[in-house]
RNA sequence: GGGGGUGUAGCUCAGCUGGUAGAGCAACGGCUUUUUAAGUCGUGGGUCGGCCGUUCGAUCCGGCCCACCCUCACCA
C-alpha cells in the first residue's frame, strides 16, 4: 500500500491498514495461500457430531468479543456459523492474530465442534489464520445494503450482505441448467452462433455497432441469433437451440436492459403447435421444481396460476374487444390510435394498429396466456395460414403483462421472405441496415417446415425468483458510467 | 423528454419556522472467558450530491446542474 494514499483514507481504513501491519509482525500472511481440507458450513451443521474436528473457511460477517474471549460469525457460500475463539486455548500469538480480526476479512479455521450454551453448533477453535484481510469496512450487519444503485454497482457487496441476493442467482443457475436437461431430453442439440454480425437481423431493434480493425469492417452485436440458427436448419441440424445473449440498444426499465438473454430454439419438421407445447411444458416442469410440486404462486401483489392448459387468445378478438373496433378497420385503428397519443410519423397502418393492441390489450393480459392468430402483416419471418393467408401462425406468452415468449412456424419460402425483408427495408425500420443475401441464399438451399420459440430467461427468471425488476436477476446489469 | 420522489458519517436513517448537524450499527480506548442485532463506560469521525444566488448568516429558501428510484412517453 502506497503510503501516499493514507491520509486521503477514512479512520476505518488507516485502522485496517495498521491491523495489516501487525498481522504481518505476528508472522502471518494477510493475503494468505490454498487453505485445503475445509468442509462447508452447511455440511459441517448438517453433519453435527460433538467433538468432531473440522476445518472451514470464510468471512467474518460478526464479532462479539469477551476481553479474552469472542464469539464470530463466519459465512461461505451455503451458510454461517459460531465460532469461539478463547485466549486460555489458542494461546497469546493467536490471540494477538484475532486482535487484528475486523469484519469482512476472511479466515480459516480449525477446530472441535459442540454446541454453546445457547444450542448453538460452535467451532471451537484451536487454530485460525488470516486468509485476506478486508480494508474497507462492509455495510451494516442489519440493515444491509439497500442504496439500489450501490447494490448493481458493486454487487460483490450485495452478495455478501443480502443472501436473498445469492439465492436468486442460485436459482438462475439451477433454472438454466433444468432448461438445458430438458431441452436435451427432447433431442435438442446446443449451439452457439456469432455475437458479432455483419447484418443485423432476426428481429427488428436498434443494434449495437463495433469495428474490427485489421479486417477494417463494422459489425453489430446481435439482436437476435435467428438467422443462423436457421441457417443450421439447412444444414440438417434439425433440432437445436441456444441460450445467449442478445444485445438491444434501447430503453432500459424494469423489464429491459440492454444485454439480456435468450433461448431460441429451431425444430425441423414442427411448428409453432410443438413450440407451444414445449414452452408450457417447460414453464410447468420449471414451476414444479422451484415450488415443490405447487402451480400457484406469488408474484409481488398477485398470484400467478400456472396450472395447464394455459388459454390460448385470438389476437384479432382481443382486439375487438379492447380496442372497440376491427383490426383492419383502418380509420377507426387510426383514430384510436390518436386517442391514446401514440407517435405515428412513418409508420404503416399494420404497425400503428399492433401500437394500438400492445397499449390496449398487452398491460391486461394477467395470463399465462397464449396469443394466437397474428396477423401476417407484421410478422416479417412468419408463415402464413394455408386456407387465411391474412393470418399466421404464431404465439407470443404472456404471464402478468410481460412479453415471456414468442413463436411462429418459420417462413420457408426464400421468394417470399426476400419480398417481406425488401418491404421491411422500404419501410426504413429501424435496426434494419441491408438484406442478409447469404441467409436467402441459404433458404434457397431448402430449409425444412419448422417451428421457432423465443423465450425471455430472465423474464422467465423473473416471474420464478419472485423479482419485479430484470436488474435483479442480472448479476451486472447495465448502468450509466459513474 | 414530461411528472413525482430521493441524495446528510463506512452502512441504515433523523434533522421543526434559516443560526454551519444527530442516532443506531461500524471504528477507536477501557471493563468483560458461552455471546448471538452481546453488554457496559468513554472517544473520534461530516465539502449535508455539485455550482450559483437571496441573506448578517443556508443542510433548510430560489435557480441551474449531476446521480439514482417510481411513473408516463419513446423503443417489437
Amino acid at each position: 500500500m502506497d503510503l501516499l494514499c493514507y491520509p486521503l483514507m477514512n479512520e476505518q481504513q488507516q485502522e485496517r491498514i495498521k491491523k495489516l501491519g501487525s498481522i504481518k509482525a505476528l508472522g502471518f500472511d494477510p493475503f494468505g495461500k490454498k487453505f485445503p481440507a475445509t468442509t462447508a458450513i452447511k455440511a459441517i451443521k448438517d453433519n453435527y457430531e460433538e467433538s468432531k474436528i473440522v476445518t472451514t473457511a470464510g468471512r467474518i460477517l460478526a464479532i462479539r468479543s469477551h476481553g479474552k474471549a469472542a464469539f464470530l460469525d463466519l459465512k461461505d457460500w451455503t451458510g454461517k456459523i459460531q465460532v469461539y475463539i478463547k485466549k486460555d486455548k489458542v494461546g497469546d500469538k493467536l490471540f494477538q492474530l484475532y486482535e487484528a480480526f475486523d469484519l469482512g476479512d476472511i479466515v480459516g479455521v480449525k477446530g472441535a465442534l459442540a454446541k454453546s450454551k445457547t444450542g448453538e453448533i460452535t467451532v471451537f477453535a484451536d487454530d485460525f489464520t488470516m486468509l485476506s484481510k478486508s480494508l474497507l469496512p462492509l455495510p451494516e450487519k442489519w440493515h444491509g445494503l439497500k442504496d439500489v444503485d450501490l447494490r448493481y454497482r458493486q454487487r460483490y457487496l450485495d452478495l455478501i450482505v443480502n443472501n436473498e441476493v445469492l439465492d436468486v442467482f442460485i436459482k438462475r443457475t439451477k433454472i438454466i441448467n433444468y432448461i438445458r436437461n430438458f431441452m436435451g431430453s427432447k433431442g435438442f442439440v446446443e449451439v452457439e452462433t456469432p455475437m458479432m454480425h455483419p447484418v443485423p437481423g432476426g428481429a427488428t431493434a436498434r443494434p449495437f455497432i463495433t469495428h474490427h480493425n485489421t479486417l477494417d469492417m463494422d459489425l453489430y452485436l446481435r439482436i437476435a441469433p435467428e438467422l443462423y440458427l436457421k441457417r443450421l436448419l439447412v444444414g440438417g441440424m434439425e433440432r437445436v437451440y441456444e441460450i445467449n445473449r442478445n444485445f438491444r440498444n434501447e430503453g432500459i426499465d424494469t423489464k429491459h436492459n440492454p444485454e439480456f438473454t435468450m433461448m431460441e430454439v429451431y425444430q425441423a419438421y414442427g411448428n409453432y403447435e410443438d413450440m407451444m407445447e414445449i414452452t408450457e411444458q417447460l414453464f410447468v416442469n420449471l414451476a414444479k421444481e422451484t415450488f415443490g410440486g405447487a402451480l400457484k404462486f406469488k408474484y409481488g401483489e398477485k398470484e400467478i396460476d400456472f396450472a395447464p392448459p394455459w388459454p390460448r387468445q385470438s389476437y384479432m378478438e382481443l382486439f375487438q374487444k379492447h380496442a372497440g373496433c376491427a383490426w383492419e378497420d383502418t380509420e377507426k385503428v387510426l383514430a384510436k390510435a390518436k386517442e391514446l397519443g401514440l407517435d405515428l410519423k412513418g409508420k404503416t397502418a399494420e404497425a400503428i394498429a399492433n401500437d394500438v393492441f400492445e397499449k390496449v390489450v398487452e398491460p391486461n393480459l394477467e395470463g399465462p396466456v397464449f396469443l394466437i392468430d397474428y396477423p401476417t402483416a407484421i410478422c416479417p419471418l412468419t408463415k402464413a395460414k394455408s386456407d387465411k393467408p391474412e393470418i399466421c401462425e404464431r404465439f407470443e406468452l404472456f404471464i402478468n403483462g410481460m412479453e415471456m415468449a414468442n413463436a411462429f412456424t418459420e417462413l420457408n419460402d426464400p421468394l417470399d421472405q426476400r419480398k417481406r425483408f425488401e418491404e421491411q427495408l422500404a419501410r426504413k425500420t429501424e435496426g434494419s441496415v441491408k438484406l442478409d443475401e447469404d441467409f436467402i441464399t441459404a433458404m434457397e438451399y431448402g430449409m425444412p417446415p419448422a417451428g421457432g420459440l423465443g423465450i425471455g430467461i430472465d423474464r422467465l427468471v423473473m416471474i420464478l425468483t419472485n423479482s419485479l425488476s430484470i436488474r435483479d436477476v442480472i448479476l451486472f446489469p447495465t448502468l450509466r458510467e459513474k
